[in-house]
RNA sequence: UGGGGUGUCGCCAAGCGGUAAGGCACCAGACUCUGACUCUGGCAAUCGUGGGUUCGAAUCCUACCACCCCAGCCA
């Protein structure tokens, strides 16, 4: 994907790799992998990641392994892997034939679980799960050693394959590490490794009732696909020097594909405004049904975004943009949406579409003529082509293209004014017709100008407004869904005492436009295609409820405003 | 009162001892049959603070401050 030798952005992990392959370092091989645990859905934070991942293996010759780390049977669903292999694969990663299970690697743990047991550095501890927790320690005080801690080899090996062997209850005893109960590190004080969990594995079936914790299958998956650079997030790097434990005390040499040792580097996890990122409340929202599901066009979810519409390209184009750094930050929603309108400018489709419809006589068009007028697919594009249009007598204009008292600015459709109908006629507004009791603007009616049929040389005249429409015995119906922050803080967390982020769930986050009308080219348009509804923003066919017939638009994003932007000045 | 990490323009983020890139946002103008796009110009940072080293420091030393993470048999 990149032309240049140089990689297009840098940040501290590439410096990092580029000093090792300068050393030498690992037979000059960079190796990376994506490692999600399968109990939930990608969104876009793990796209940073899969982008950091899987760029930085390509651009330096290198490869990505995509592995699952299913560790943990009580939490992990086959449905997830699923889910998650097809959304990097959407994203435009391929991991080739290096799709891993940490489960995949069980008897293998087992057996440096044994070794470490051999070379008294690993140990069956009795003591139960609030003991351990009390025997810890706290953060500034040191913990207490096990009185199990100093068992001999051989009954370690006995009770450990006694543990395997599913003699003992769940939560009866733990395999830990022998390290040092005094260290300021939690991690390094006598670690957990093994953990007895009589549950079925989605993929070892019941093969296991013990199943090792991350911190010791995550290296030793590492060491043995030969990954060199391990990258997480920062939450990670309290775990480094157990990471290095393990990878010190385990001889891998034999088992590992490739030579070397990995080296776990930590990176600064996405966050973006408006947004919450957690599986934990993001599975609120689903759960209680505050979104229609993981998918809901506005979750941060990649199948969230791209049922949105968001493309793969926008969404890497955004990883890579933002960039990679080690400083907590909340990237602005903002750079989002310039990356999916930078990339929907150039390929998105044009189209029109009225999303509140405002009926418009033109009183001096003859009644039953019908032109059909030439509409350029995009203007920034001349290989889109083009395709025809419908113009007749009455048409529908945008509600909020007509006023009746204007503003000084307001340049569109107003009493005595005129406008360019784009493709077509230059109107004037001639009258209002108004709802007696309500007055509420019922018609407006209009006269044109012949001469400035679009594209021919009366067409030169000039106004200020030019105004998208629809013919109303063309139109073709449809419900047009618009989007907008889920929250109405820029940070959903700042909340006053006693509520939580949901307090700040923006109540009009989802409007539904039953009745938009949309030009009758429209009428097949392939779920999932996306326009530039003119003037409105970039659409998207709804994937899963637009059906022939009944089309659904959802909003991916708006245009950019300056007409709002001043309507909010005044 | 422990350990780890981070502090460069409103938001991201380069910079690695030689005198502050870039992007987003924002502002102004040009263009425009999308108030879009594009273009042009502008925009801001005493580089967390105070000391010190140096001819010279965002970059080195030092003290301090602020924020984030860690006491799951989660990852």
């Amino acid at each position: 994907m990149k032309d240049t030798n140089q990689p297009l952005t840098t940040n501290f992990i590439q410096n990092i790799i580029t000093e090792d392959l300068r050393q030498g370092k690992n037979d000059g091989r960079v190796h990376t992998r994506f490692p999600p645990e399968p109990n939930g859905y990608l969104h876009i934070g793990h796209a940073k990641s899969i982008c950091l991942n899987f760029g930085l293996a390509e651009a330096n010759g290198g490869l990505c392994n995509l592995r699952f780390d299913d560790t943990n049977p009580s939490k992990e669903e086959i449905e997830f892997v699923e889910s998650i292999k097809e959304d990097v694969r959407w994203l435009g990663f391929d991991w080739g034939d290096r799709l891993y299970y940490a489960s995949d690697y069980f008897d293998q743990l087992y057996e440096y679980a044994v070794q470490l047991i051999k070379a008294g550095k690993a140990y069956v501890c009795d003591l139960s799960a609030e003991e351990i927790k009390e025997y810890r320690g706290t953060l500034i005080e040191p913990g207490k050693e096990s009185p199990y801690r100093n068992r001999s080899v051989e009954e370690n090996l006995d009770l450990f394959e006694r543990m395997k062997a599913g003699e003992f209850p769940e939560g009866s005893r733990v395999l830990r590490a022998k390290i040092d109960m005094a260290s300021p590190n939690l991690n390094m004080r006598d670690p957990v490794l093994y953990r007895i969990m009589h549950k079925e594995h989605h993929r070892t079936g019941n093969k296991w009732c013990i199943y090792p914790m991350y911190d010791f299958a995550h290296p030793l998956s590492d060491a043995l696909e030969g990954i060199t650079h391990s990258i997480c997030t920062l939450e990670f790097a309290d775990h480094r020097p157990l990471y290095d434990w393990v990878l010190d005390n385990v001889d891998y040499s034999k088992e590992a594909k490739a030579k070397g040792r990995p080296q776990q580097i930590e990176f600064a996890r996405l966050n973006l405004t408006y947004t919450v990122m957690s599986k934990r409340k993001l599975r609120i929202l689903v759960e209680e049904g505050y979104v229609s599901g993981w998918d809901d066009p506005r979750m941060p979810t990649i199948s969230g975004l791209r049922r949105r519409g968001y493309t793969p390209e926008a969404i890497r184009d955004f990883c890579e943009r933002i960039g990679v750094a080690k400083s907590n930050s909340v990237v602005d929603i903002g750079m989002l949406e310039h990356c999916i309108r930078e990339d929907l400018n150039k390929r998105a489709p044009r189209a029109m579409a009225v999303l509140r419809p405002l009926k418009v006589v033109i009183d001096n068009y003859p009644e039953d003529q019908v032109e059909w007028f030439e509409a350029e697919n995009n203007p920034n594009d001349p290989d889109a082509g083009s395709r025809k249009i419908p113009f007749s007598k009455v048409i529908y204009i945008e509600q909020e293209d007509f006023m009746e008292d204007p503003p000084k600015k307001f340049f569109r459709l107003a009493p005595g004014r005129e406008v360019r109908l784009k493709h077509a006629y230059i109107i004037k507004c001639e009258q209002v017709i108004k709802d007696e009791k309500t007055g509420e603007i019922l018609e407006v009616h209009c006269t044109y100008d012949p001469e400035t049929k679009s594209g021919e040389q009366g067409s030169g005249k000039k106004v200020k407004g030019t105004l998208h429409w629809v013919s109303a015995a063309h139109a073709v119906k449809a419900e047009v869904r618009l989007y907008d922050y889920l929250f109405t803080k820029e940070n959903p967390e700042d909340e006053e005492d006693g509520s939580d982020f949901r307090a700040n769930l923006n109540p009009h986050s989802l409007v539904v436009l039953p009745s938009a009308l949309v030009e009758p080219s429209l009428a097949e348009a392939e779920p999932g295609s996306r326009y530039q509804f003119l003037r409105q923003g970039y659409f998207c066919v709804d994937p899963v409820d637009s059906k022939p017939g009944n089309l659904v638009f959802n909003r991916i994003v708006s245009l950019r405003d300056t007409w709002a932007k001043i309507k909010k000045e005044e």
